[in-house]
DNA sequence: CTTATGATTAGA
DNA sequence: CTAATCATAAGA
């Protein structure tokens, strides 16, 4: 039994668009312990989110909409509450919950998940990995979830991948981001949200 | 059309 | 530490 699927605790989805209207450095915190679900032909997987990163707008030198709007990431340009999802590296996609506030391009990466909820379905997508490292990392988040472009521009309020309220951690740790080290001083700003101490990190 | 490169990962 | 691997964006 699971916490995402247990009797008696039931899901409460995020359903309301404005939760995700706010900047960010704002939704990302509250992302830690939410729980993260796709509903795909496959089968269903769901877990705890433990790990993320907020990218703030075009000031934010470390954020794709930094250099202006393009096909690319125009969902980022969009209305909050969608899905954006992009091809990395010729191997990786990342997912990205789209923020505000209105249509101010910012967004907080997932980096990394607790599955909890469609455990063997993810293993499937993955092949043999510890289950500390199931969903660790973004392209391996994505991954599991069996999540890739297709998706992009999904709504989280009526499409196939949703949110949903968790428990609060216990704790909260912030730190700077990860793979940004060519935005100067933003590389260093406090945008990574990590559960403290959970083992499913992507990095302590 | 050509070219450079990345919000990464796994492995040596 | 580096190779893998290709969509994307910018430039000729």
């Amino acid at each position: 039994m699971t916490a995402a699927a247990s009797p008696g605790s039931a899901l409460e989805l995020i359903d309301d668009r404005a939760w995700f209207d706010r900047p960010s450095a704002a939704v990302a915190p509250d992302l830690l312990g939410c729980v993260l679900l796709h509903a795909s032909a496959e089968g269903t997987v769901a877990g705890r989110i433990v790990e993320v990163e907020a990218y703030q707008g075009p000031e934010d030198l470390a954020a794709h909409s930094s250099h202006g709007k393009t096909p690319r990431n125009a969902v980022m340009f969009g209305p909050p509450g969608h899905l954006y999802v992009y091809f990395i590296y010729g191997i990786h996609h990342c997912i990205n919950v789209v923020c505000g506030p209105d249509t101010k391009p910012e967004a907080v990466l997932i980096r990394a998940v607790a599955v909890e909820d469609g455990t063997e379905l993810a293993r499937r997508r993955r092949g043999a990995v510890p289950d500390r490292r199931l969903a660790s990392g973004p392209g391996n988040v994505a991954r599991a979830f069996g999540i890739d472009r297709r998706l992009n521009g999904a709504d989280l309020i009526s499409g196939p991948v949703r949110l949903a309220f968790g428990p609060r951690p216990a704790e909260i740790a912030v730190k700077r981001r990860i793979g940004v080290d060519y935005a100067g001083a933003w590389a260093e700003r406090p945008l990574r949200f990590v559960v403290a101490h959970d083992p499913h990190l992507s990095r302590r």
